[in-house]
DNA sequence: CAAAACATTTGATTTATGTCAAAAAATCAT
DNA sequence: ATGATTTTTTGACATAAATCAAATGTTTTG
């Protein structure tokens, strides 16, 4: 089992994923930030974080084997194990406690996703700026701005000005 | 198996969940409309809407026997087969195939949730009604404005100004 | 059927945020 | 280090959508 994930290395600025491709790895970082991205208009909006102890991937790509439009990239200098979709199919296969360990875990992400649409709903700019540092309260200062911005949904300019007061 | 399936009938207005009890039933629409709501600022806002052939339950409530804050009402009246979460469980536990059917059900879903929170990002008012008829289409005359209103996060002056032009 | 309750529309005004443009600050590469 | 990118800040202005208020339209109910 441990010899099914292998360490991966990536520099800042480096593309994990292009959206071109199917993606058949899952990141689990132990050191470092990855990030989910797509385009719109030809710019880059943020889709998500990750850091330490958690899961990358680009979730319709890896899981059905479609492309998708999300790129990862490296926020940081970043350190992960790789997981081949083939191993984690095995392990679904042989270890049915898996399955029932996704589906739980899945209901958790979920809650996060309804809570984000929430929070996309009716926040003002400066009420989505919080919740986005609550939601990334220890790695959100190592962020940069503009993709903050297009993260929560709202200009650059806004979110400095937001910085700006107090 | 299909014994645990009882049939239920709620009328045009009544409420199916309140939020302060616990959920232990999931909802198989076979007619009629529900729908998911919480409280802000004491006013309705929708979360989703179920009609023919959907299941309808206030997830974490459901799933994880904890209180949450999504109502459930009828926008019509409406008849479905309820499922008890112990009848659920009692499936999960004893047919393993449940587990993974539900894993890949829920990767669709997520999809859903996620092109949502892009379209509540970026869209114009304009937009988003679009989004939801696209979303609903086959049931998006039967919502009252005010109910699409508060789900894609406008006001109902707006969205009235929305159908009006054109 | 009338009255009440509720839902939608319309109008006038305000406000938060976007847009465009340029300066300042920070980061990167030679 | 130093010049070159890249990122962030600041300013002036435009605009979509919110707010407040009232009128009209539509359902429900006794």
């Amino acid at each position: 089992m441990e010899a099914r994930l292998h360490v991966v290395h990536f520099k800042k600025g480096e593309l994990v994923l292009d959206a071109d491709q199917i993606s058949t790895k899952s990141y689990f970082i132990r050191k470092g930030i990855l990030r989910t991205y797509f385009l719109k208009d030809g710019k880059e909006v943020s889709e998500y974080f990750c850091s330490k102890d958690e899961w990358i991937n680009s979730p319709r790509s890896f899981m059905q084997r479609k492309k998708d439009i999300y790129y990862i990239d490296a926020i940081e200098a970043t350190e992960a194990f790789a997981l081949h979709v083939n191993d984690l199919v095995y392990l679904f296969d042989h270890f049915p406690e898996m399955e029932r360990y996704s589906r739980l875990s899945m209901g958790t992400i979920f809650g996060h996703l309804m809570e984000r649409i929430t929070s996309m709903r009716f926040a003002s700019a400066k009420e989505k700026y919080a919740h986005f540092r609550e939601t990334y309260h220890d790695i959100y200062h190592r962020i940069p701005l503009g993709m903050i911005a297009s993260y929560i949904g709202i200009t650059q300019e806004t979110l400095s000005r937001i910085r700006a007061e107090k």
